[in-house]
DNA sequence: ACCTGAACACCGTTCAAGT
DNA sequence: ACCTGAACACCGTTCAAGT
């Protein structure tokens, strides 16, 4: 339904800003945010870097839109779990979607000019603060604090240089052959005891700060 | 002491490292990371661009030499405070160097490749918990939550577009003004109640979610 | 050994011109 | 209304040439 039209025309798709934004996660995912330039953008579309111009302001209107887009993906708190299940799960995935989308990690554009998928988000997750008990300011603290967690681990997580375990542990190899011991005790040990070991993968570490800090906000909460 | 020297000559400092290192921060300090280009840092010293690469392999090498200069201004904790208050105030420092060096938050190249500053950090905190009665695999856990929290926090914070309290009620009162409040009404309502507040800053946010990170770890380290 | 000038292959963006 | 070609003012980096 409802495309091309003129027989013999070439098959061009009409340009919209959906469609640019699409391509341009996935460049963006597949090459890295650096290699995501208008030139290119234009040349994946089929289309001249000047003509993204007619749907986009900027590139800088385009990064918002792209981590608008981001924050679209992120499964919302539901309704029908309690404060602390809902506000696990989309932690959960929230951090899955800055892992798929590194990118979205860095740009610091997210706080600036929230677009309504961010917005959205943000409302329903204080909204399942609110509703499970917490007061105005203790909602705010919970966000910030869950979120800064979430942010920062993707982050850390993002900028190691390695993705399976194989690659995890190689690297961890290297590193322990080039650092001088006897300088670094500690880093050193922890290397060999715990990064080290078979099925260590720095993802999991997720799942101990996040549980951390629900824990306590539920202490907080209930006043224990 | 020991400068310049031949009379008549220009004062023509010699180019070191160290120097580049300094007046690269300074820059991204004063001016956003985004300003800081071979061709300005080089006019900064009174060089030509191209003069840099005697001293630095390439742009990449040089970030890489800020963030670890931006480490080797972190309070280390102390070894005569037990760890949750070396940790604590560790935290606060780490949290201040952010602050003052946004751009370091978002070089997603500090895992990749540690300078012996960022080295010397790690070991210090790794060690002050492992002193502190931490297990290795509890050690590493305590050391990825409170530093993806921090790291977090800070990205958080400099995305913000203002920094005094004026400035952050008056973004808040244009938020607020532009914001449909019956899409988004608990937005609304913790805008008004609680950033709108006199005295309100996201940065006092900080400490709440440190403390609620450190208690909890120290409930885990002694099994209550 | 260190610094430079010119050049190369890129950027984002503007603007007049086309359809 | 949308797309394009040429141009502008930038980038990081290489390389041969200077001292």
């Amino acid at each position: 339904m409802g495309s091309s039209g003129k027989t013999g025309a070439p098959p061009r798709v009409r340009l919209t800003r959906d469609r640019i934004l699409r391509s341009a996660i996935a460049v963006a995912d597949a090459t890295g945010i650096e290699s995501l330039t208008m030139r290119r953008l234009g040349e994946e579309l089929g289309v001249e870097a000047m003509s993204l111009y007619n749907h986009v302001a900027n590139k800088e209107d385009l990064l918002y839109g792209m981590i608008d887009s981001v924050f679209g993906e992120i499964e919302l708190p539901s309704h029908s779990d309690d404060w602390k299940t809902a506000l696990r799960k989309r932690s959960v995935s929230f951090r899955a979607a800055l892992s798929v989308h590194p990118w979205a990690t860095g740009l610091k554009d997210s706080g600036t000019r929230p677009g309504p998928a961010t917005l959205k988000h943000h409302d329903r997750v204080i909204g399942t603060l609110r509703n499970g008990g917490f007061s105005v300011a203790l909602a705010a603290h919970a966000f910030s604090a869950v979120d800064s967690y979430v942010y920062g681990f993707a982050m850390q997580e993002n900028s190691l240089p390695f993705t399976t375990e194989e690659e995890s542990a190689a690297m961890a190899q290297v590193f322990l052959a080039n650092l001088p011991g006897d300088e670094y005790p500690y880093l050193a040990e922890l290397t060999v005891q715990h990064v080290l070991q078979p099925g260590y993968a720095y993802a999991d570490e997720f799942e101990f700060g996040l549980d951390l800090i629900l824990d306590a906000l539920e202490r907080r909460l209930t006043g224990a």
